[in-house]
DNA sequence: ATGCATGAGAA
DNA sequence: TCTCATGCATA
């Protein structure tokens, strides 16, 4: 067996605050000047604030906060600046993977080139499309309600960031007191025939369990799953049930392979990420080329970090 | 519980 | 092309 933890040997060492000239990093692009700006960034990310990019305008300039895993704790949550898996000394020194170009740690993700056939066969989508206007910029804040509760009138209440997590919080116990797991909610989903709404992964209500969704999307969820738990509770108050399980299980579909990042490839993900968030097609396809990943392997993580960075997990929001 | 991915819709 | 909501696959 293989336990092996992605952050070999947590070196620690003082945090060296440099300064560097980003301009130069990315305007040319070279061999030299990549790797250093990810040398550099490892050891200088502390916290990255997404300011207004010099390239694209950025209309949704919403929130972005930090976010950390440990869900399933109690409510109180920890304020803690994420940090990535912190190297810090590879690319100063040593080990350099992309000038060095021994990388024979691992290779995972052996498809070069295949005939990827991007089915992801299951034929039972349904999106929940909600667009609520966004918070707005930050997550908090309810103006002020001039006296009266008026609770289920405004968003105010709604969006609240704690009502929130209160509610999932609450949600995730009375669900494991129904004896409920979190695939059997996404899939009873359905069986409510709310408007609009149909199943969900397991995925999904793990997530928002543990407040893993972005702000609108915990929002817009959180009534149906309010729906959900009282109709459940109800049902296993009168302790009746009918045995109609539909279960038409999807016989085979093609299975998608999860491709693997390894450790040294991600971390060069994250010093790059950490200087440029955005990187043009251009950089991506540069960056791709020098890790030996794919370019959309590349350009999909950099969205899916970007996404991290919006999750709600309000850490010292409030 | 979370990493990598898809797809629709907005820019 | 990016964002956003979601999901499959997997640690």
């Amino acid at each position: 067996m293989k336990y092996s933890s992605i952050w070999t040997g947590a070196i620690q060492m003082q945090a060296v605050s440099l300064v560097f000239p980003q301009g130069d990093l990315f305007s040319g692009l070279n061999d030299g000047l990549l790797s250093r700006a990810e040398a550099l960034a490892a050891v200088d990310i502390s916290k990255h604030q997404s300011g207004p990019q010099p390239g694209p305008p950025l209309p949704q300039l919403k929130h972005d906060m930090v976010y950390h895993h440990g869900v399933g704790g109690p409510p109180s949550h920890n304020a803690r600046p994420h940090q990535m898996g912190h190297h810090g000394m590879e690319g100063l020194d040593m080990l350099d993977p992309l000038t060095s170009s021994s990388m024979t740690t691992l290779a995972p993700m052996g498809e070069s080139a295949p005939p990827h056939h991007q089915l992801h066969g299951y034929g039972a989508m349904n999106h929940v499309m909600n667009h609520h206007h966004h918070p707005g910029g930050l997550t908090h804040a309810p103006p002020a309600h001039l006296g009266h509760p008026a609770a289920a009138l405004h968003p105010d209440t709604d969006t609240d960031p704690r009502e929130l997590e209160a509610f999932a919080e609450r949600f995730k116990q009375r669900r494991i007191k129904l004896g409920v797991t979190q695939a059997d909610v996404g899939k009873a989903l359905a069986n409510l025939k709310l408007p609009g709404v149909g199943a969900l992964s397991q995925s999904t209500i793990c997530r928002f369990e543990s407040l893993t969704l972005s702000h609108n999307n915990m929002i817009a969820l959180k009534p149906i799953l309010q729906a959900w738990l009282e109709e459940a509770e109800a049902q296993a108050k009168n302790k009746r049930r009918d045995p109609d399980a539909p279960s038409v299980l999807p016989a085979g579909e093609k299975k998608r392979k999860r491709t693997s990042i390894a450790a040294p490839e991600k971390r060069s993900l994250e010093a790059y990420f950490a200087v440029q968030p955005r990187p043009s097609g251009e950089k991506i396809a540069a960056i791709a080329e020098k890790l030996d990943l794919k370019k959309n392997v590349v350009r999909v993580w950099f969205c899916n970090q970007r996404q991290k960075q919006k999750r709600m997990k309000f850490a010292a929001q409030h």
